[in-house]
DNA sequence: CAATCATGTCAACGAACATTGACTTGATGC
DNA sequence: GCATCAAGTCAATGTTCGTTGACATGATTG
């Protein structure tokens, strides 16, 4: 687990002294532990030990603890969105997104994972709230369109948010025809937001 | 905040040495401070503090904090609706009771934060895992019944606890036209997990 | 009244962790 | 080559918090 973040860093770049790899090593690292265990129970020791550097030059080159959360909660808010996805599989893609394919995008659940966890942290949640209204909110609902977009886009948030709180308690991958399954009725539940299907009576 | 729950028990039950009192004190105390800061950030001296009792009584009834938190949320996870559900408006009567009673009940909103915070903590994650998959899941794939019963249960409780964070993130109580659009898009969400309907491909 | 046990109090230990400042090492410019 | 400064290392400090065990006190029973 530290083993690989450390080789890579000691083979790919064997000069030392290069002050901005060493930042954007520790600030990767914190990423990865910000989403894995969220700011509480994340460690700087364990952050710079994974970033192969002393813990001490977390505070010279971020300030401390918070500040290199809120620099890395920032920068995990990408422009990822919902942008360029196809109208026509857009529920099928969602739901596939959230089953989680093992090898496809880790870098994209992860992301999640840190956000879900900032957001359910009483230390962190004010940090989150204003990004999460102009980064996520928004354009999910410029996205979907139609009548009552914002009600839409608010109820797959929420549902949205539900599928990913499922997948970090049970923790385990689907796989198989169980993937299949969930993927399909993931699918069906999204599908029922698109604004060219009208919910029953 | 510290002084009512001082306030009530030094007031309502001046005798001391009640072992079932004080540890019932602990217990509620547990629950309102798990419920607001998470299994991480809440602390055994507050916790006692607001019980009006020394932390070492924590050890003496509950054993650690640990044992302290698996019986607080054991006792927090509840029946918490209707199990006597109607087959025909399953869907709308979940959804309605998603979008609550105008004025929101604080008792439920607190076991609500108790269990998202117990979630997402990679502490208590696995504690939650079983209790879920007792209490919740195995009721609600039952009654579900049908075929791929468990695959739809999981997604209906994945979906279930979505909106029930969204709820508990905004706070403010739907109303009016709002309420209904939510209602009826959260009801078609549902509809597609019972049995008698399939998902389309 | 006395003995006994449950209940409650107190002080302190030890581990974990963020933070800090002094010190060392390497590179860069003159 | 030497002075200067950035980059990196190391040891230690202070705090928070769960835990622990010894001690005190009130009730109950004989």
């Amino acid at each position: 687990m530290t083993a690989t973040a450390t080789l890579v860093r000691s083979l790919a770049t064997p000069r030392r002294r290069d002050a901005e790899a060493t930042r954007a090593a520790i600030l990767e690292a914190a990423k990865v532990q910000f989403a894995r265990l969220g700011y509480d129970c994340a460690v700087l020791r364990d952050i710079a030990r994974e970033a192969g550097v002393d813990v001490a030059l977390v505070k010279r080159y971020f300030g401390g603890k918070e500040a290199l959360f809120t620099e890395a909660l920032s920068t995990s808010f990408g422009p990822d969105g919902a942008r360029d996805w196809d109208r026509a599989t857009f529920a099928r893609q969602a739901a596939t997104m959230l089953a989680g394919s093992p090898h496809l995008d880790q870098a994209r659940t992860q992301r999640f994972q840190f956000l879900l966890r900032a957001a359910t942290s009483p230390t962190t949640a004010p940090l989150l709230n204003v990004l999460v209204q102009d980064r996520f909110l928004a354009p999910i609902r410029e996205w979907l369109g139609g009548e009552e977009a914002d009600a839409r886009a608010r109820v797959f948030a929420a549902a949205y948010i539900g599928f990913l709180v499922e997948r970090l308690i049970r923790g385990e991958a689907l796989v198989g025809r169980e993937r299949e399954v969930y993927i399909d009725r993931v699918t069906a539940m999204f599908a029922t937001l698109l604004p060219d299907i009208n919910q029953p009576a």
